[in-house]
DNA sequence: AGGCGTACCTGAGGGC
DNA sequence: TGCCCTCAGGTACGCC
């Protein structure tokens, strides 16, 4: 489900949702989604106060006055939903719940149940093997490119690899492939100077754009308040097999690469 | 090292 | 209606 737009507007939405609330309880529903130790987990918690909330990738994560991070990865259909009401039901297939001095509470609701929540120490090494964020300044051309180079993988699968870029999912890498005019199929290492130099402003566009319109509901995203997004209404290529190319008019295309559908325009997306 | 296939889960939607 | 199939915004793991 979130990619990095998503995940950043639920992060927005919790920073004014539950900072400087304190963790009264936790209450674990489903226990392999929190590690090994859900017993722990809940006991750790319980006392601590949420002092920020930001995000790293595609990571929610949540400072702790102890220290410590509560961190939360959303998969495909993961959700965190604040109830500021006491005694309202869980909001369905929530896998823990925390309720928090006031009353208030936060539901990690996963009808998959891939989604996972950990406490993370300070000094983790939880987000070691992640790339450069796309809208920070390390993420120059120049990075860019040297991360490419000597890279036979399709440019998709490369984008979609949270090693390299952290944050792009499979509608993210679709939309900017669209936008720099570039085949999903390249090898990555084998675009052009001037290619690079697209695709680089492309992404750093097309989540931009995505960030200011609240992220893509497709299916069932929504935000910390339960609201959805707006950039459906502006894909120019994801889940638009058959429509018009909005540039040149051919039919836009859907093909399997790297296991994941993939929506392009054969017509002008060649480079 | 890096790339590929499979596993993890449930639900929605289409074809028959 | 209902069964069966495919597909889904992601990533961890094992295998070559």
């Amino acid at each position: 489900m979130p990619e990095l737009p998503e995940v950043e507007t639920i992060a927005r939405g919790l920073a004014n949702a539950v900072v400087g609330k304190t963790v009264d309880s936790v209450e674990v529903l489903r226990p392999t989604v929190v590690g090994p130790e859900p017993q722990r987990f809940a006991a750790e918690l319980s006392g601590d106060r949420i002092v920020a909330v930001g995000r790293r990738a595609k990571f929610v994560v949540m400072a702790l006055a102890s220290g410590r991070s509560l961190v939360v990865h959303l998969r495909m259909t993961g959700r965190l939903i604040v109830q500021p009401a006491p005694a309202a039901n869980l909001e369905p297939y929530t896998n823990v719940a925390l309720s928090f001095t006031d009353d208030s509470r936060l539901c990690f609701a996963d009808v998959r149940r891939f989604g996972r929540m950990r406490l993370v120490e300070p000094e983790g090494e939880w987000a070691a093997e992640l790339g450069p964020e796309p809208l920070s300044s390390e993420f120059s051309l120049e990075r860019f490119s040297s991360i490419l180079v000597g890279r036979r993988t399709p440019i998709k699968a490369f984008l979609l690899d949270q090693r390299r870029v952290a944050g792009l999912g499979n509608i993210y890498a679709c939309e900017a492939l669209w936008d720099a005019r570039i085949r999903p199929t390249r090898p990555a290492g084998a675009l052009t100077g001037p290619a690079r130099k697209r695709l680089h402003r492309a992404i750093i566009e097309v989540l931009r754009r995505a960030i200011e319109m609240r992220g893509t509901s497709v299916d069932d995203y929504v935000d910390a308040d339960g609201l959805r997004g707006g950039f459906q209404n502006v894909l120019e290529v994801y889940g638009r097999d058959g429509l018009a190319c909005s540039r040149c008019a051919a039919p836009i295309i859907r093909t399997v690469l790297a296991q994941r559908g993939t929506w392009w325009c054969r017509a002008c997306q060649r480079g």
